[in-house]
DNA sequence: ATCGACAATTTACACGTGTAAACATTAATT
DNA sequence: AATTAATGTTTACACGTGTAAATTGTCGAT
């Protein structure tokens, strides 16, 4: 089953720095997202049953790990909207993205390098 | 509130050429997904109400358009997944599938076009 | 005017999600 | 040992989604 958003925004915590306790995570995530403890907490156990994450007892509490990576999951994510958005091709999407005027100079100046660099391999 | 999925399956079909009756509609997008008649005038009325499409009297049938674009949605959708995945810019996406090795070499082709153009303007 | 066919509208139901309270367990403190 | 504080586990509930059946409405043919 999918990482749904609202674990995701747990999973981004994990991502900087594991492992955690449900506490750390709460004091980093709650405020941001208005969240109570509670939330957090059955985020954090709908994550384990998804095996998107591992706990190890440390005393009285647990610190979570992550197991489902950041990479694997925005590959997943990415690929799902290309597939269905795009017909799985990077081109359209960023053409689109230039239609919409949203390439900033920067992601303009990104992408040049990127080819380039391409081209030297 | 946003169009699901399965209701984008819809807009789909109505994308392509529109006005279309709930029986063609069923008859271009059933057999793909499986879906019976009561499945897509389920999705059909959810659309209304969202007022992803509007409805005509033709007979004793109606006929469905869109109202709201592919462009608009398609815009939503990316910018959605930019902005939690990638902060919002268009180049590290693009670096993400560098990395993974999922830049055809038609889309290379298409980018350094894209570039190209972009420098003309 | 009634019946039948067809199409739309309403209702249904299981499951995931966002959100959290209630409850249980465990370790520390009195 | 009993109580309390901290933390985890279970239960809850409303809402959206995927899927479709049941019901209602309407036009055309007897």
């Amino acid at each position: 089953m999918a990482v749904s958003e609202a674990e995701a925004a747990v999973m981004e915590v994990l991502w900087r720095a594991s492992p955690r306790s449900a506490e750390e995570i709460l004091a980093e995530v709650g405020p941001a997202q208005g969240w109570q403890e509670g939330t957090v907490k059955s985020l954090l156990n709908r994550l384990l049953k998804k095996k998107a994450v591992k706990a190890e007892k440390d005393g009285r509490r647990y610190l979570y790990t992550p197991l489902l990576s950041r990479e694997k999951y925005v590959s997943q994510e990415s690929k799902g909207l290309l597939d269905r958005l795009f017909d799985g091709r990077v081109a359209p999407l960023v053409a689109h993205f230039s239609e919409q005027r949203k390439l900033s100079k920067k992601d303009i100046a990104e992408l040049r390098k990127l080819l380039k660099e391409l081209d030297d391999e």
